[in-house]
DNA sequence: CTGTTATGTAAGTAAGTACTTACTATATTA
DNA sequence: TAATATAGTAAGTACTTACTTACATAACAG
């Protein structure tokens, strides 16, 4: 097996355990052991448990933010919000593990020097939703369901294009009807 | 101080230790720090960091799940679907660390034999909706948005009365205007 | 004032775990 | 065939951490 291949078959692995287990709960050995490697391979490939959890975690833990805000700015209106959240969600789901070990590291991750994930997730969403207009009241509401949706995929995940299509168009449908039930009503 | 009194005490500094840098991450020293007594008075008080866990989550353990069921008992029809979990969650919402750490260390209560609490929230939640009747599309949906909200609750903590009803009220109405849709559009 | 209760101090044990070192073996490549 | 890349085995180190033991001290109740 090449160097590539193996360091990537040892950061699934890792992954996978992560998300189940927790980070402390996870031992080297244990993912050595769970893709059939020696430790010591292990740490030819990373020379840390550690950097194996930031190398993990790196491919999501910017995309996923910066490709709410970079949609955000080119589209305009509450008829994208959908695509949007399809978009991002979908992300999400796919990489559900990975968003999982953030969140629960979050603490963790914040003593690296990572930041807080969580607030950074409210605050992208927080604007997003400012943008689109709405009252204070449409957006507190809004922004509990927005990340219940995301959290809701992270402990029951459905990688099922059509089902994740599915649901967030009635999450959609549901905000932006709240919004004009207002806007028209007052 | 008294034996009760002290416990209670180390009890409460261990959740919220728990809940923020999960089981595994904190150390008994750190409890007995933050509580300000030596990490001795702490084994005298409990036999081992897992009674420490087992005692701090087991009075929510049971009584938010039970709870569910005997309302959802004496009930019927989906206008008390409004009560049942404004109740529930203003539960889980005043005690979002005890079950943060449930949720958060599932794979290891589940090792100590405690159970997939998870997969029981779901069920119980899953007999909820079926209940009430609703075509299965309805309750996938509804399923995921119920769960959404009670995870929402435990990332984003609000202890305010008013505001959880605020916001179950309107996800209770989302839930039964959808399933009315249906009756009445097919 | 004496026994009980609650706590502290000091020191230590035993196990687990991240990580290392040194040596060997095998397959591929030049 | 010789060099290189990849992996295994065996053993060990340094540190952390749950948990213990023994002894001293202060408050309080009978």
């Amino acid at each position: 097996m090449k160097k590539e291949e193996r360091k990537q078959q040892i950061l699934e692995t890792a992954i996978k355990l992560f998300a189940e287990k927790g980070y402390k709960g996870t031992t080297t050995l244990q993912i050595a052991k769970q893709a059939e490697i020696t430790e010591v391979t292990l740490f030819r490939h990373f020379s840390s448990k550690q950097e194996i959890l930031l190398e993990g975690i790196e491919p999501i833990l910017f995309s996923t933010l910066e490709g709410v805000i970079s949609i955000s700015k080119e589209s305009s209106g509450t008829e994208k919000l959908e695509s949007i959240l399809y978009d991002r969600i979908s992300l999400i789901s796919k990489n559900y593990q990975i968003i999982k070990i953030i969140l629960m590291e979050n603490s963790l991750l914040t003593e690296l020097g990572s930041g807080n994930f969580i607030n950074r997730i409210l605050e992208i969403l927080k604007n997003l939703l400012e943008e689109m207009g709405g009252s204070e009241e449409d957006n507190k509401f809004a922004l509990r369901l927005l990340m219940g949706t995301i959290l809701s995929f992270l402990y029951m995940p459905d990688k099922n294009e059509e089902d994740i299509k599915n649901h967030v168009s009635k999450v959609t449908n549901i905000i932006v009807r709240e919004i004009n039930k207002k806007h028209k009503g007052v």
